[in-house]
DNA sequence: CGGCTTCTAGAGTTCTCTCTCTAGAGAGAT
DNA sequence: ATCTCTCTAGAGAGAGAACTCTAGAAGCCG
C-alpha cells in the first residue's frame, strides 16, 4: 500500500454518517471501521483514541460554520442580526450533516476527555465567537433596550429552533425558510 | 424480603438522572442497577429489555407533559397559543429532569425497538395530541394567514428553543423566560 | 539499491453491557 | 401450616467496543 491511502477526512464523513443515522454516541471507533472501510490502525494512527475522534468531527463541524457566518456579525446591530438569522439557515441548508452535528450540541461530544490541544482549539475559537456576540448584542441592548435573555433568543435560539424540525427528521429545509426566520427577527428588534 | 421492594417510578427517576448526567444511550440496564441500587432481577421483572425502559421513560415523560398542557388549547387560537408558549416553559420549569428527556427527541430512545404495546400507548396520545396542534394550526391559519411553517416555528419550535439553552446547560430557566415567549407569539401573530 | 519513516492490516486483550437462569424470600389463600 | 405466586438476588454467558501490538507495505533519500 500506499502512503496515505484512506483520506482522513473520509474518516470523519463517515463518522458524521454514523451520527446522522443514530445519535453522536453512535460513533464508535468500530463503526468507523466499518463504515468508512479502513483497518483499525488506519484509524488510530490518526486517532489515538475515540475522544480525540469526536473532538475532530466537532471541531471541523464548528469551524466550518463559523468561518461562513463570521463575516455577517459585520455592519449595524440590526441588520447583523437578520442576516446572522438567514444565512445559519442557508448554512445549515447547504451542510445538513455537519448541521446534524452542531444540533447534537458539544455535550454530545463529551469534551471533557478531549486532550489538551482539542480542547484549547476547541476554547479559542468558542471565545472568538463569543466576543462577536457580546458585541452584537450589547449593540443591540442600546438599540433596541430589550434584556439579554429576550435578544439571545430572538437572535440566536430561533435560527436553530426553525431548522432542527427539519434536520432531526431528515427531512429538506424549506427553501424559504431563511426569509421567515429573517423577518421575524427584524419584526421583533423593530 | 417482602413483595415489591422498589418502587417502579424510582428505577425511571434512577433512569431520568442517568439521561441528565449524560445523554439518553447513558441509561443503561447496568447503570440503572447502579444508580437504583437494585439487582438486575428487579429491573428485569419489570422492563424485559432495554428498549421497554426507554420507552417507559420516554412515555411517562411525555404524558405528564400532555397532561398538563392540554387543557390550555380550549379557546381563541391566539390566546390559546399564547397560553401553551407560556405554560411549556412553565412546565420545563417545574419539571426539569422531564423536560431534559422531551429534549432529548423520541429517536434518542429508539422506538423502533419498542415492544407494540409501548409503541401503540405513544402512537395513540401523539395522534391526540397532533389533532389539537392541527385543529390550533388551522385556527391560526384562518386568523392571520401566515402559513404553516411560520407558525410551526413560532408556536411550538420557539418555547423550545426559549428553554432548551438552560436545559441543557444545567442552568434554572429565568422566571420571566414564560413572559417573553408569550409576547414573542402574540406579537408574531398579531 | 537499501535503509528510514510513515502508514496499514488485523489479531488479541480487557472491559462493559444485555440478557438468561436458578435459588429463594415473603405475602396471601386454603 | 403449607402452598402458590410475585418479586428479588446475583452469577454467568455471549456480544461488541476500545485499545494494544506486531508484522509488513510503500514512498523518499542517500
Amino acid at each position: 500500500m500506499p502512503r496515505l491511502v484512506h483520506d482522513t477526512s473520509a474518516i470523519l464523513d463517515a463518522a458524521v454518517r454514523l451520527l446522522v443515522a443514530g445519535s453522536a454516541d453512535a460513533i464508535t471507533i468500530a463503526g468507523v471501521i466499518r463504515e468508512a472501510g479502513v483497518s483499525s490502525g488506519s484509524v488510530y494512527h490518526r486517532f489515538p483514541t475515540r475522544a480525540a475522534l469526536l473532538a475532530a468531527v466537532w471541531n471541523r463541524a464548528v469551524e466550518g460554520f463559523h468561518a461562513e457566518l463570521e463575516e455577517h456579525f459585520a455592519g449595524e446591530p440590526v441588520a447583523a442580526a437578520a442576516a446572522l438569522g438567514r444565512h445559519t439557515v442557508a448554512w445549515c441548508r447547504a451542510h445538513p450533516a455537519d448541521a446534524r452535528v452542531l444540533l447534537a450540541g458539544l455535550g454530545a461530544f463529551e469534551p471533557t476527555s478531549w486532550s489538551p490541544e482539542s480542547r484549547e482549539r476547541r476554547e479559542a475559537g468558542q471565545a472568538r465567537w463569543d466576543r462577536h456576540v457580546r458585541r452584537l448584542l450589547a449593540g443591540l441592548r442600546a438599540e433596541t433596550g430589550r434584556e439579554t435573555a429576550e435578544l439571545l433568543l430572538v437572535v440566536i435560539d430561533v435560527p436553530y429552533a426553525a431548522v432542527r424540525r427539519y434536520l432531526s427528521a431528515g427531512r429538506d429545509i424549506p427553501a424559504n425558510l431563511g426569509d421567515i426566520v429573517e423577518r421575524l427577527i427584524r419584526a421583533q428588534l423593530a
